[in-house]
DNA sequence: ACAATGTATTTCACGAGTAAAACACCTGTT
DNA sequence: AACAGGTGTTTTACTCGTGAAATACATTGT
């Protein structure tokens, strides 16, 4: 049993070995979850890695360019708690990186006139071109790196990401019970 | 066009929302990308979230049950260097990392008898016993969070990760140029 | 044998993220 | 008006990972 089905659709990666490896050592347990979740782990580690080159040449870090990125594509100011939720990452983080941007002249804040404690920040000139700048970059490398999937296949594996992330928002969202 | 032949797979998700803003923002730019690679680093800041659960009841962290359960499943020692392959992780955070886990009496060191430069890591009995009680729980937690996919679904986006994990890992261990 | 080079591992200094507390301010109630 | 409680943001103390230097040892060539 050298090419069964599931060898034609499983690739030789990683995860497959450490997934065989489980079952010698434990032949009864279902090993299926492991295969799309070390994946998924997997996946989104060399993705970064690989994603971070063009952006390393902007002298940004990936979260450094999401919070950018959501000033741009909502298009209007946002506040830190706000960038915060948009951007997955702790208020304390978003402070942390607006004092950067800020420094590097790539954002702006401003107070709210009604309710002092809220700061409205946006995109500088400069930051906006920025991003402008690399985004092109950004999606034309990773383009190249989900070449070697077919457009089929790439829709389809969209398709389910998409399903899969539809649900888990929904079930961590929403307080899954362990 | 509410309905499109994309909306029946894609879920309504996060992703989706980002990827309809930028469209927006720069309506002629290929977001195909955007919609698999966003969509698998949301997925994985998700299920690690999740995955963490099963393991911090144990007092692991996912990095420190990674490195156990490379020294399980492989069922012989390791040396450090190994293990920072196995895990994908660097050799100065193994060496952390297995400093901890001896001083919780998990894993044992000992010196090469030809080769004083390398050492080789074991198991502990408390620590394979530990691996061997929460791996059930964690594959049991897996199934759960990924239940909302049907088996055949299930298995068409394992092969398909597979594949791209497959060629990701051939490119970019093989060092990609951008 | 001895220097030169290479390899395995650890140490160090630092950057980045987090949770929890602190802070500043708003809002509803009395 | 004054206070109690809630919300937005920042600060603090800490942990963890990283890259680069340091360390210790092996190996190769002369």
């Amino acid at each position: 049993m050298t090419a069964s089905k599931a060898d034609m659709t499983t690739g030789p990666d990683t995860v497959a070995a450490v997934v065989r490896q489980w079952q010698a050592v434990h032949p009864g347990f279902d090993t299926g979850p492991m295969e799309i979740i070390g994946r998924v782990n997997r996946c989104a580690a060399l993705l970064q890695q690989a994603e971070d080159a063009p952006l390393r040449r902007a002298g940004l870090t990936r979260p450094e360019f999401d919070l950018l990125g959501a000033l741009r594509r909502t298009g209007h100011e946002l506040t830190p708690g706000e960038l915060a939720r948009e951007t997955f990452s702790s208020g304390a983080a978003v402070t942390k990186r607006l004092k950067q941007l800020t420094e590097r002249g790539l954002v702006e804040r401003r107070g709210d006139t009604r309710d002092r404690r809220v700061a409205h920040v946006r995109l500088t000139d400069d930051g906006r071109a920025l991003v402008d700048a690399i985004l092109p970059d950004q999606l034309a490398y990773e383009t190249t790196v989900l070449s070697s999937l077919d457009p089929e296949r790439r829709h389809e594996l969209a398709g389910l990401l998409g399903a899969l992330l539809g649900q888990l928002e929904g079930r961590l969202g929403g307080g899954l019970r362990v």
